[in-house]
RNA sequence: GGGGGACUGGUGUAUCGGUAACACGGUGGUCUCCAAAACCGCAACGCCAGGUUCGAUUCCUGGGUCCCCCG
């Protein structure tokens, strides 16, 4: 049958986006092997703030060994724990990976439920400078004894229209602009938001992959269980000895683990997964599948026909 | 069998004779390098029946349920 004249482009890339729980990673294994009975060969590029970190695989459910196996997974477990990461760094090593695997020939398939570093990995961003040395932590010292509206005040006054889109209560994003402004690096942003544009580097099929609440839940809770009973706990106090950095420390359960709090990691993780939804709802061009009762072969068979196979 | 206490959103509590509050949970949303973060909004409550009162969730009586003590 003749490509028509409307129809969307061959994606170069694939993209899985969903909750913790969904089972993102299995319906990529599955969607890996239908690639290769076509005579490719794919790449998992993990799109997820804290999989990134090496000695917290348990905790994170990174994929299992056998998964790996299955399916080559890039930028896992490769941030030290003792260090900071954030969303920038990753973009440039997401970018990298994606692009160098194209020019091999190879087809990326992009798995996250980070829903800023999925866009990142995906889109070109316009990221901001990291902070200078030592202004995160004056503005948060600042944000300790002042307040959060006495900083949002001071923002309002050096730069109004940053100001007006935040929060007077939110402390984190206050502090963000104020830096920024101090490095003389705030600029208002023209044109629509790259966050939700279908504007991308590449050609993509982006994949929501979805589930009915109340089963998603069900399999949440499910899957705590099995971390901590694999030794989450005990890799939770071992990254602490080692002196976890902040960000690592981020980790859904890391907290609550050390105070052996299983619930509220469940329940943490639940809203987690309500957060991702929510992301999910807004994100452009993204066919939304709803995985309910159905087999990973399954998911990734729908996944292929929408890519216009 | 006798005595005492309690009863307020899903849960735990607060308040008040005059349009019921808070926390947690639930749920919708915001998002341009801490994002598994941070933040904002919404829904949802007076055990039942009488009485007193202009007005009762609040006071009184009876019933119900639960808890404690005595036997």
């Amino acid at each position: 049958m003749p490509v028509s004249e409307t129809a969307p482009p061959r994606p170069a890339i694939f993209a899985l986006f969903g909750p913790t729980g969904v089972g993102k990673t299995r319906v990529a294994v599955a969607l890996a092997r239908l690639l290769r009975e076509r005579g490719e060969n794919p790449v998992a590029v993990s799109a997820d703030a804290l999989q990134v970190y090496a000695g917290l695989e348990t905790l994170t459910g990174v994929a299992s060994a056998e998964e790996r196996a299955a399916l080559e997974h890039r930028l896992l477990s490769f941030v030290p724990i003792d260090a900071t990461f954030s969303a920038g760094e990753y973009a440039v090593l997401a970018h990298a990976e994606i692009d160098a695997l194209l020019a091999a020939g190879r087809r990326p398939i992009v798995v996250g439920g980070t829903g800023l570093y999925l866009r990142a990995a995906l889109a070109d961003l316009d990221l901001r400078p990291a902070p200078a040395a030592g202004a995160r932590e004056r503005w948060t010292a600042e944000l300790d004894r002042e307040g959060a509206p006495a900083l949002h005040r001071l923002l309002a006054e050096r730069a109004p229209w940053a100001a007006e889109g935040i929060d007077p209560t939110n402390g984190r994003r206050i502090v963000r602009a104020l830096e920024l402004h101090d490095a003389d690096e705030l600029e208002q942003p023209e044109g629509p938001s790259q966050l939700w544009s279908e504007e991308l580097r590449h050609p993509t099929l982006l994949a929501g992959v979805t589930m009915e609440r109340e089963r998603l839940y069900e399999r949440i809770d499910a899957r705590v269980e099995a971390i901590v009973a694999a030794g989450a706990g005990e890799e939770v106090r071992a990254a602490h000895a080692a002196g976890a950095s902040e960000t690592a420390r981020k980790a859904l359960g890391f907290e609550d683990l050390l105070t052996g709090d299983v619930e509220t990691m469940k329940r943490r993780t639940r809203n987690y997964a309500r957060r991702q939804l929510a992301w999910m709802r807004k994100l452009a061009g993204v066919t939304v599948i709803d995985v309910t009762d159905r087999r990973p072969g399954d998911v990734a068979g729908e996944i292929l026909d929408s890519a216009g196979r």
